[in-house]
DNA sequence: CGATTCCTTGACTATGCTCAAGAAGAGTGG
DNA sequence: CCACTCTTCTTGAGCATAGTCAAGGAATCG
């Protein structure tokens, strides 16, 4: 455990500017030499496997981080001791802002799989961006668009119908694969139907079923974990809600 | 109209060191002379009346904006025409800062009632807070606010029980009428229950219904907008879903 | 290959939505 | 100040959607 692993120290070593998800990731934008400022900061952690913790609710704000490899889910234990899934985090998209606003972590970020970080001393970040402009202003655009995608799911869990969260859950997921350049129309859930349900606000049989009503109508083909897209338009149609393409729901009037 | 009334150029003439939210507001923990470097850019807009909008979905970044005044509420049309409300934005609450993500606002921010702001343009407060660290600081805090009770917000979609939800949002409400000095336990809502509903993904009859049941249980006083919480433990208590003090839901066992 | 976890599907139930009507407030003008 | 109107809120009855409980099947891991 301890000894040092040649090939993980040679990865430990690959700068921001080397990085594939640079396009994505808190350079976007910024120059080379503005880039070499950050990279000093940016430490990568040894790898985490599912079930690791990157930080806990209660943690001081250290860092914040950006997967490099593999997905994060943070999640928030209610009183009741309820699991709720607040997101997910896919490569390039940064996450541990929620402690921000009050200097602690309100909740707890999770490895879905085996999973790699880049880890931005907070402190540090800060401090950079104070000197590069640039640095700063990219800063503010990546943490917008962290809220972004809180409001999108403030958008899913609003939907009445259970089949509307499902289908815009997809189609979201979907649309974020595309982004970091994998294929937006076939790809492998890395997470459970029921980490998905706590996500959607719903219980896992109710996942279960809206997968399996999506398949019947032709829209995806799903196994297990494995999805393919069919049908994006009407997966989109699914998502106003109102009828698209299909009947959402077999109404009397079709019947 | 147009004719210009001395009071209220009094008022537009205050500045955050006078201002009575500004231990709540950006200016926190600012020091004087930082405050005055905030203060040049700050702009008090004209008073805005029941049903305003500050700016729309679409529109471009131009300021972030924080009511001196009233209570707004941001709101997101979805495609199938209805109207969902992302928050409520109380006196001394940031604002408008959906846009810095991408850009352009996502929503709409509309006045409940009377109401007044501070403007703050977004590329002036962005450039003062490269060269006022302190400023910088302040305002990734109160965004990381924003996007914590974005958080608080999604915290109380999941909720299952409607019942939660409204006891969520009593609560919280409660607690920042306090935060802003004013009585917690005793105030008027600035919103309608269907805005209430709209909210918390509900329909307005379960709303009333809830606050109806709270009344009959002796946790609040409701009539009409008056709220007074008679017993803010047991709706702290029904916030958890699970049995506080009365009954959640008097079930077949104890009729 | 066995054990465990995860997923699917069924039957039943309950919560909250729909539709509907009436009451209470708020605003307006005589 | 009161009558009128319009909006907002409350309450009821019936129904549909998603939750609960339960069991069996698929997939994964050691």
């Amino acid at each position: 455990m301890t000894e040092p692993i040649p090939l993980d120290l040679a990865r430990l070593r690959r700068t921001c500017a080397e990085c594939s998800l640079q396009m994505l990731c808190l350079p976007a934008g910024m120059d080379a030499e503005d880039i070499s400022r950050l990279e000093a900061v940016v430490q990568r952690r040894k790898p985490l496997t599912k079930g690791d913790s990157l930080f806990r609710a209660g943690d001081p704000l250290r860092a914040v981080y950006v997967a490099s490899e593999g997905v994060f889910k943070t999640v928030m234990l209610s009183e009741s001791g309820e699991e709720h899934v607040l997101g997910f985090h896919l490569p390039g998209e940064l996450f541990g802002l929620d402690a921000i606003g009050s200097g602690k972590h309100r909740c707890e970020a999770v490895a879905l799989g085996d999973a790699r970080v880049c880890e931005l001393p907070y402190a540090h970040l800060a401090s950079i961006a104070t000197q590069v402009p640039s640095l700063q202003h990219q800063l503010l655009r990546v943490i917008g668009q962290s809220a972004d995608r809180d409001q999108d799911h403030v958008d899913v869990l609003s939907r009445r119908q259970a089949s509307e969260r499902i289908a815009m859950f997809l189609h979201g997921l979907s649309d974020r694969y595309r982004r970091i350049g994998r294929a937006a129309d076939d790809f492998v859930l890395p997470m459970s139907r029921d980490e998905i349900a706590r996500y959607l606000g719903l219980v896992l049989e109710t996942v279960s079923r809206g997968f399996s009503r999506l398949h019947e109508d032709g829209i995806i083909e799903v196994r297990g974990r494995r999805v393919r897209i069919l049908d994006v338009a009407a997966l989109g149609a699914l998502t106003h809600g109102c009828e698209g393409g299909q009947p959402p729901q077999r109404r009397r009037s079709g019947g």
